[in-house]
RNA sequence: GGCGGCUUAGCCAAGUGGUAAGGCAGAGGUCUGCAAAACCUCUAUUCUCCGGUUCGAAUCCGGAAGCCGCCUCCA
């Protein structure tokens, strides 16, 4: 069955077909480096790596871009408050961003181009512009003249005229033709400090959109098949990048436009001040595990506001630790006779499975799914009707899945010497049937995280998550 | 003011015309020295509310209420 996506653009889900055969291109809009991400910003990137996992699964070779927004006013007032280089203040930010996904088990984009090493490809738009005469100068910046786009708004469905002048746009001082034109280059005052580029186009430092055009085309080229980003990207970033992106090139830029929805934290939109603002550090400090936050954050439709609660994660815990034991169980199946409803079984879930997430990427209906399968295999673990080879094929049944989840693999470190001594030791007072002894050392391995299962082939051991 | 989305059990969440997936939590049972894991049974006559269309609606239409967004640099 063929992957089914919603398009922004048209707002309906269409057929996925790359333009490139079995070659998938996507600019994923990136982090901002000027602080710690926070569970939202994660939300946006658990779903872009489900997206690209998923297409490997199917098959496709994938090439990602994700930017790394390393010049933008925040950027630039953070290294002031610091009194420290641009680059060293937003090292630090790159450092803690990859820290993050790794501990998400995001797989890493093929690129991650940083917006200050692409200066001149920016410039190299802007001119191209201004040659056009779709772009103008105005006190040393540059910008974009809308109204030589009869295409703007396509992609939001907003139609300019009807546009509120927000109380933002009062703070954008400069004399633009029309206050819905945007910079695409900003000329240098002394706020921005030691902060600019001389270039043939003045000194000044690029907007905000222009460095999603330069480094997509740059590495994907002007025509590319999937763009994604958080839904508040749509307008104005996304709907700019379109215009200035199109208006330079000819040609049509990206083919399907992604956007997931927001997250909102115990009911209530995430604010400081309403103390519901986390980082996905904030979250681990509490005791949860990364892969926990993973699951809750792509277990709903992504383009589907998204609860995230405590309570969520416990479950997500609670869930993915089901799957775990599940697959520890399988691995103690030994013998037995071949029983051909395991491979019908295979069958089925291999198939609802991929239904799900070709539709539009369900993935609730897909772990739906997962865990209906888990039930029925567990139902013939316990009635004996598995063979070893039979649970061996419903363990890389689970493995393929997880080249889309991701949940399955476990951290589990070696026992050491002290807590092998103690499982010893308890079992020995089983042995004498001194169950108060072995209940007692139980209860100690718990308090560090050893949960133990006495089974008819022994004792296992598994780490709490 | 313009535009968009959402409201399904205690919590999370699928389902978009044919009689309510799944996860978590909870209750009872089997197994176990006791547990754990697993299995079995139970847990929404009903989908925010009010109308309408239809043989049939959580699903379509109209209205109301509540919540969340976007409207110039926020995923």
């Amino acid at each position: 069955m063929a992957l089914r996506l919603f398009n922004t653009l048209t707002r309906t889900e269409e057929e996925f077909r790359p333009i490139e055969d079995n070659h998938v291109r996507m600019y994923t809009c990136g982090p901002t480096v000027y602080d710690f991400a926070h569970i939202g910003n994660f939300r946006a990137y658990t779903f872009e790596d489900v997206l690209r996992r998923y297409l490997k699964y199917k098959g496709y070779r994938v090439t990602q871009v994700m930017n790394l927004t390393d010049i933008d006013d925040k950027t630039i007032r953070g290294c002031q408050a610091e009194k420290i280089p641009l680059d060293q203040y937003t090292a630090r930010y790159k450092k803690a961003f990859f820290e993050d996904i790794d501990s998400l088990r995001i797989e890493r984009a093929e690129i991650y181009p940083e917006a200050t090493k692409h200066i001149g490809e920016m410039v190299a738009i802007i001119a191209k512009l201004r040659a056009k005469g779709i772009a103008y100068e105005m006190n040393g910046s540059i910008y974009f003249k809308i109204s030589s786009f009869p295409e703007y708004g396509k992609l939001s469905h907003m139609d300019i005229s009807q546009l509120k002048a927000g109380a933002r746009v009062a703070s954008d001082e400069y004399e633009k033709e029309q206050v819905s034109d945007f910079a695409l280059w900003k000329a240098w005052d002394e706020s921005d400090g030691p902060v600019f580029w001389e270039t043939e186009i003045g000194k000044g430092r690029p907007g905000w959109h222009i460095e999603c055009s330069a480094m997509s085309t740059k590495y994907l080229g002007n025509h590319f098949d999937i763009h994604c980003g958080g839904i508040d990207n749509m307008f104005p970033h996304h709907e700019n990048e379109i215009a200035q992106t199109e208006a330079a090139t000819g040609e049509k830029f990206v083919n399907y436009w992604l956007h997931n929805d927001h997250l909102v934290v115990e009911g209530r939109k995430m604010a400081k001040s309403f103390g519901n603002f986390f980082t996905l550090r904030q979250i681990l400090k509490r005791g949860y595990p990364a892969v926990a936050v993973r699951y809750l954050l792509m277990s709903t439709h992504y383009r589907q506001q998204l609860n995230f609660t405590f309570d969520g994660l416990e479950a997500a815990k609670a869930a993915i630790e089901r799957l775990h034991d599940f697959v520890g169980n399988l691995g103690a199946v030994s013998g037995g006779k071949l029983n051909p409803v395991v491979d019908e079984l295979i069958n089925r879930v291999l198939a609802d499975f991929e239904t799900a997430l070709d539709s539009d990427l369900n993935m609730s209906a897909a772990l739906g799914a997962v865990f209906d399968f888990v039930r029925d295999i567990n139902r013939l673990i316990h009635d004996k009707h598995m063979s070893e080879v039979d649970a061996k094929k419903v363990i890389s049944t689970m493995a393929r899945f997880d080249t889309v989840l991701a949940v399955l693999q476990r951290e589990d470190a070696a026992l050491d010497a002290e807590i092998e001594e103690m499982i010893d030791r308890r079992n020995q007072a089983r042995k004498n049937k001194n169950f108060a002894e072995s209940d007692r050392v139980r209860d100690e391995l718990l308090a560090k995280g050893i949960v133990l299962e006495d089974t008819p082939l022994g004792t296992k051991w598994k780490r709490k998550l």
